[in-house]
RNA sequence: GGGCGCUUAGCUCAGUUGGUAGAGCAGCACGUUUACACCGUGCGGGUCGGCGGUUCGAGUCCGUCAGCGCCCACCA
C-alpha cells in the first residue's frame, strides 16, 4: 500500500500498467479449462493510424474482452492488420512520386519488396496506438492478412470456390477505375449527383429519309454505338424498327431495334445503344443478340480513345482523353448540324471511392464470385436468429443487400495483394491450383504456363479473418475452441464490405456462422454532427484526447455515448467530464487510504450490522446486477451510467459522507469503525473491478495502491449480484435519511439560512421508528444538515418545516428567516402534492380505469393517492402552524 | 424510385413490456464540513416536431404531414 499522490496524472500510470500487463502475458492468461470468449479485431489497414472511429470500435471490444476475462473466461481478442491492397499501393506509389519515381520503373517483385519494407517500418503505428488506448489484445499471436498462414487460407478458398463452381472468370462490363487502372466492385463505387449535360443529337437514317433524335449524357461513346433502341409500343417509331442509321463521324451502319429499355417519356424516346460502355446498353445488346466478345470498345485502361474493332474511328480522335473526346465530338456534330440542343442537367455519376475518378463501365475479363449462392446461408442464419444482430433494425439492411446481391468482382489489376492462383497456357486455357506445380500437373507436361498477374480484392481475404486467424485450414485447437467467435463489433459502414462477406465465407467453409452476435455501432461525428474528414479538417485525434484527459476518460466517454443505433456526436466537454470522474474516484481512494480503509481480504461482503453499511452492500449488489444486465444486452451507455452513478452519487456523495462520523468517532466504538473500514474497502474493491473494463488504467493503479493483492486487477474476479446482500430494512432507513438530509438542506438553501448557522431540529407527529432512526443517525444528520436534534415540542414562532413520511421536522428560525418566504415555499410544496393527488383522484373516479386497468396499476394509483393526500395535509398543517 | 433512422430541458442525448418525463454539460444562488474547486449544497428549465386515431390512459402503439440525415438502385 503506497500513498496516492494528491493529483491524478493518467499518463505515467497508463504507460506503466500497459507494459506490465503485456509483459506478464495477462491479456491471455492460460485458462484451458475455462469457457472461451472470442472477439476478432476488425484488422486496421497497415496504412492506418488510430482515428476516433477505431477508438470507439476498439473500446467496445476491449470492454467486452476485459469483462469476460474478469468473469474467468478464456478471453481471446485476436489482433492483426489488413494489407489493404489499393490503399497501401497508393501510399507507396505516392512516396515514389515524391521522389520523381514511379512504380513502373521497377519490376513487380521489386515494387512488392518496397511495400513490405514500408510496412515493416511504419505499418505498426496503429498497433502502438491501440496500446495507448488500452486494448488488451493477444499480441503474442498478431496476424496479417498476407502472412504465410493466411495466404495459404486465401489460396485454398479461391481454389475450392473455383472447383465448386462458385468462382469463375467472365467477360462482362465491370466498374473500371481509369485513375487506378483496375476493376473495382460495385461497393467501391460511389454514385453522386454531378452537374452535366443532356445532348440531343440527330442520327441520320441510312436511307436518307431524315433523322432519328437521340439524347445522351455521354456523346463520346457514340464512337462505339451499335444500335438505336425505341420502345416496341412507341407509335412514333414503329415504322422505323428494323431500318438502319448511319452514325455520324464513324459512318457505321447500325440498326434501329425495339427494346423496352427505351423510355418513351424520356428525351425523344429513342436511345443510342453502346453495349461496351454502359450497363443498360450491355443488357440491351445481349438481348439483341450481340455477344460480349463482339461488343465494340473505344477506350483503353486510362479511358483514352482507341480504335474500335471495325476500324471506323477517325485517326484524329485516337489517344484523346474521354472528356476531350466528348468536347471534340460535340463540336463536330454541331458543325454538321446534328446537334439539336443541349440541356443542363444533374447526372448521377459514378466515382471510385479511393481515387475519386469517374468510373468507366469497361468490358474486361475478371474473376467473379457467385455471391448469390453464398448469400443464401447468410440470409438464413440471420433470419433464423442463429446470428443475433444488434440493433435489430440492421437485419432489414442485411436481407435487402444479400437478397439482391450481384456477382462479386474479386480481381484487381494491382501488384500489392494476394496474386490470383490461376495459370494460363499459350492457348489461353486456364488452370486454377494451389501452386504452380499443381497447375502444371493439371496442364500436362511440356506446357508453358503464365500466372494470372491480377491480385484479389482485399475484402476477399479479410472475409476469412474469423477463422483463418485461428489456424484454418489446419484443424487447430484454437479453431475448434474459438470459432464461432462470440461477438463481432463493427461500424455499420462496413456491413456489406466485411460483415456480410465474413458470414458468407464462414458459413461456407466452416459450416457454421462466424460469430453468435453481430453488433453494429454508428459513426463518430464532430460536435456539430458532421462526418469527420481530413479534408474538412474536423477530425478529432484520439491520441490528442488521450494526452489531454487520459485513455480512461476517452474510453468511458465513448462507452457512455454508445447508445444503440445512433451516431455519436463527440463533444470534448464530455471527455473532460469523465476525466473528472476518474479524478473523483482517485480522491475517494485517497480518502479511504487516509482513514485506514484498504484492500478487502475476501471476495464475499464483510458482515455488517450498521444500516449504512448494510445499505451500501445492497447497493453494490444492485449495481452489479444492473451492469450484468446492461452488458448482456450490449447496452454500453447503460452500463457506463450504472457504474458512474453508483460511484459518484451513492458511494462518494452519500456513503463516504455518512461514514465520516463513524470513522471520526471517539475511541470506544472500535467494532463499528472496523466494520465500516472493512465494508468501505470491500465496496471500493467491487467498484474497481466493475469499472475496470471501462477505465482499466486508473482502476489497476488504485487496486494496487489500496493494498497487497494476490493478483492484478485485470485478472480479478467479477462480483456476483447476490440477492442476499440486499437488506430492505436498511435500504429504507438510508433512503429516509437521504430524503431527510436533502429536505433540510433544500429548506435552508431556499430560505437563505447562513450555512454556518446550526439549527435545532424538533419533531412533529413522528412515530417511534422515526425517533429511533433519528437517534441512530444523529451524528450524520448533524454533520450533513447542520442541525442538532432537540427534545420537546418546537417553540412557537417562525420555523422551517420539512415533511418526510409521517413526520414533520421543524427548524425554529424566529428572527432568522422571512416567514413569508417559508410560507410560500410550503404552499408551493402543498400545491404540487395536491395537483398530483387530484390527478390520481380523477383517474380513480373513472369507472373504466377501475374496470379495465391492470389491477397492479389501480393498486398503485390508490397507494399514491393516499400518500399524496397525506403529504398535502401535512404541508397544510405546517402552514397552519406558521399562522 | 425503394429502404432505414432521427425530431424529448439552452446544448448533446437516455427513456426497457403504454401508467402524466431523466442524465451530463451549460445557467443561477450559496460555499460551513481537512478525499476531491477536475469539488460540495441547493435551484430554475420541457404543451416529448404538427395533426388525427387506438386505449380507461400515449414521449412510448397506428396513420398522416413537415423538416433533417443515411443507405441502396443501370433512367439514356
Amino acid at each position: 500500500m503506497s500513498e496516492l499522490p494528491k493529483t491524478f496524472e493518467p499518463g505515467p500510470i497508463e504507460a506503466r500498467w500497459y507494459e506490465h500487463w503485456e509483459k506478464n502475458g495477462l491479456f491471455r492468461p492460460a485458462r484451458d479449462e475455462a469457457e472461451p470468449f472470442t472477439i476478432v479485431i476488425p484488422p486496421p489497414n497497415v496504412t492506418g493510424s488510430l482515428h476516433i472511429g477505431h477508438a470507439l470500435d476498439n473500446t467496445l471490444q476491449d470492454i467486452l474482452v476485459r469483462h469476460a476475462r474478469l468473469l474467468g473466461k478464456d478471453a481471446l481478442w485476436v489482433v492483426g492488420m489488413d494489407h489493404a491492397g489499393i490503399a497501401t499501393q497508393m501510399v507507396v506509389e505516392r512516396q515514389l512520386e515524391e521522389r520523381q519515381d514511379r512504380r513502373t520503373n521497377y519490376t513487380r517483385e521489386e515494387f512488392i519488396a518496397k511495400v513490405w519494407e514500408w510496412k515493416a517500418e511504419s505499418g505498426g503505428r496503429i498497433t502502438r496506438q491501440l496500446r495507448r488506448l488500452g486494448a488488451s489484445c493477444d499480441w503474442a499471436n498478431e496476424r496479417f492478412t498476407m502472412d504465410e498462414g493466411f495466404s495459404r487460407a486465401v489460396v485454398k478458398v479461391f481454389v475450392d470456390l473455383h472447383d465448386q463452381g462458385l468462382l469463375y472468370r467472365d467477360k462482362r462490363l465491370v466498374n473500371w477505375d481509369p485513375g487506378l487502372r483496375t476493376a473495382i466492385s460495385d461497393l467501391e463505387v460511389e454514385t453522386r449527383e454531378a452537374a452535366g449535360k443532356f445532348w440531343h443529337l440527330r442520327y441520320p437514317l441510312a436511307d436518307g429519309s431524315g433523322f432519328i433524335h437521340v439524347a445522351t449524357t455521354r456523346p463520346e461513346t457514340m464512337l462505339a454505338d451499335m444500335a438505336v433502341a425505341v420502345h416496341p409500343r412507341d407509335e412514333r417509331y414503329r415504322a422505323l424498327i428494323g431500318s438502319q442509321v448511319r452514325l455520324p463521324i464513324t459512318g457505321r451502319l447500325v440498326p434501329i431495334i425495339a427494346d423496352e429499355h427505351a423510355d418513351p417519356e424520356l428525351g425523344s424516346g429513342a436511345v443510342k445503344i453502346t453495349p461496351g460502355h454502359d450497363f443498360n446498353d450491355f443488357e440491351v445488346g445481349k438481348r439483341a443478340g450481340i455477344a460480349p466478345a463482339d461488343m465494340l470498345n473505344m477506350l483503353d485502361a486510362a479511358a483514352k480513345v482507341v480504335q474500335t474493332a471495325d476500324g471506323l474511328v477517325p485517326a484524329d480522335l485516337l489517344g484523346l482523353d474521354r472528356f476531350e473526346a466528348r468536347a471534340r465530338i460535340v463540336s463536330m456534330l454541331e458543325a454538321e448540324g446534328l446537334l439539336e440542343r443541349v440541356e443542363d442537367r444533374m447526372i448521377a455519376t459514378p466515382f471510385g471511392d479511393r481515387s475519386g475518378a469517374v468510373i468507366e463501365p469497361w468490358l474486361t475479363d475478371q474473376w467473379y464470385v457467385d455471391a448469390a449462392t453464398l448469400a443464401k446461408p447468410a440470409i438464413e442464419a440471420v433470419r433464423s436468429g442463429d446470428i443475433r444482430v444488434v440493433p435489430e433494425t440492421w437485419k432489414k439492411t442485411w436481407f435487402n443487400w444479400l437478397v439482391n446481391i450481384q456477382p462479386w468482382c474479386v480481381s484487381r489489376q494491382l501488384w500489392w495483394g494476394h496474386q490470383i492462383p490461376a495459370w494460363y497456357d499459350e492457348a489461353g486455357n486456364c488452370y486454377v491450383a494451389e501452386s504452380e506445380e499443381a497447375a502444371r500437373a493439371k496442364a500436362g507436361p511440356g506446357i508453358a504456363l503464365t500466372r494470372d498477374p491480377d491480385v484479389l480484392d482485399t475484402w476477399f481475404s479479410s472475409a476469412l479473418w474469423p477463422f483463418a486467424t485461428l489456424g484454418w485450414p489446419e484443424h487447430t485447437e484454437a479453431l475448434s475452441r474459438h470459432y464461432p467467435n462470440d461477438v463481432l463489433i463493427s461500424g455499420f459502414d462496413i456491413i456489406f464490405f466485411w460483415d456480410a462477406r465474413m458470414a458468407m465465407q464462414g458459413l461456407h467453409f466452416m459450416g457454421e456462422k462466424p460469430w453468435k452476435t453481430l453488433y453494429l455501432h454508428g459513426l463518430v461525428r464532430d460536435a456539430q454532427g458532421r462526418k469527420m474528414s481530413k479534408s474538412r479538417g474536423n477530425t478529432v485525434d484520439p491520441l490528442g484526447l488521450i494526452d489531454k484527459y487520459g485513455a480512461d476518460a476517452l474510453r468511458f466517454t465513448l462507452a457512455a455515448m454508445e447508445s444503440q443505433g445512433r451516431d455519436i456526436k463527440l463533444d470534448e466537454k464530455r471527455v473532460e467530464g469523465y476525466r473528472n470522474f476518474a479524478t473523483k474516484l482517485w480522491n475517494a481512494a485517497r480518502f479511504c487510504q487516509a482513514n485506514g480503509i484498504g484492500a478487502s481480504a475476501a471476495i464475499a461482503p464483510p458482515a455488517a450490522t450498521l444500516p449504512v453499511n448494510r445499505w451500501i452492500v445492497g447497493e453494490t449488489a444492485r449495481t452489479v446486477r444492473a451492469l450484468d444486465l446492461a452488458l448482456a444486452e450490449l447496452r454500453f451507455d447503460e452500463s457506463a451510467n450504472a457504474i458512474y452513478h453508483f460511484v459518484w452519487d451513492r458511494f462518494c456523495d452519500w456513503y463516504l459522507e455518512l461514514i465520516k462520523p463513524i470513522l471520526n468517532a471517539p475511541s470506544g466504538e472500535g467494532a463499528e469503525i472496523a466494520e465500516t473500514r472493512a465494508v468501505a474497502g470491500w465496496v471500493l474493491d467491487q467498484i474497481l473491478v466493475m469499472l475496470h473494463p471501462f477505465m482499466p488504467f486508473v482502476t489497476e493503479e488504485l487496486w494496487h495502491a489500496m493494498g497487497e493483492r494476490p493478483y492484478p486487477l485485470i485478472v480479478a474476479k467479477w462480483p456476483t449480484s447476490d440477492a442476499r446482500a440486499l437488506d430492505p430494512k436498511a435500504g429504507h432507513e438510508i433512503d429516509w435519511l437521504i430524503r431527510l438530509v436533502s429536505g433540510i438542506r433544500a429548506a435552508r438553501s431556499e430560505l437563505n439560512v447562513p450555512v454556518g448557522e446550526r439549527l435545532a431540529l424538533h419533531l412533529q407527529g413522528a412515530g417511534e421508528a422515526t425517533r429511533e432512526r433519528l437517534a441512530r443517525h444523529r451524528a450524520a444528520i448533524g454533520r450533513l444538515a447542520r442541525v442538532d436534534a432537540a427534545e420537546g415540542a418546537p417553540p412557537a414562532g417562525g420555523a422551517a418545516q420539512v415533511v418526510v413520511d409521517e413526520a414533520t421536522f421543524v427548524l425554529p428560525l424566529e428572527g432568522v428567516i422571512d416567514i413569508a418566504a417559508e410560507k410560500a415555499r410550503l404552499a408551493r410544496a402543498r400545491e404540487a402534492a395536491e395537483k398530483e393527488r387530484d390527478a390520481l383522484a380523477k383517474r380513480l373516479a373513472n369507472p373504466d380505469f377501475i374496470a379495465r386497468a391492470r389491477p397492479e396499476a389501480v393498486e398503485k394509483a390508490r397507494a399514491d393517492h393516499a400518500e399524496k393526500s397525506a403529504l398535502s395535509e401535512r404541508y397544510g398543517a405546517a402552514l397552519a402552524r406558521l399562522g
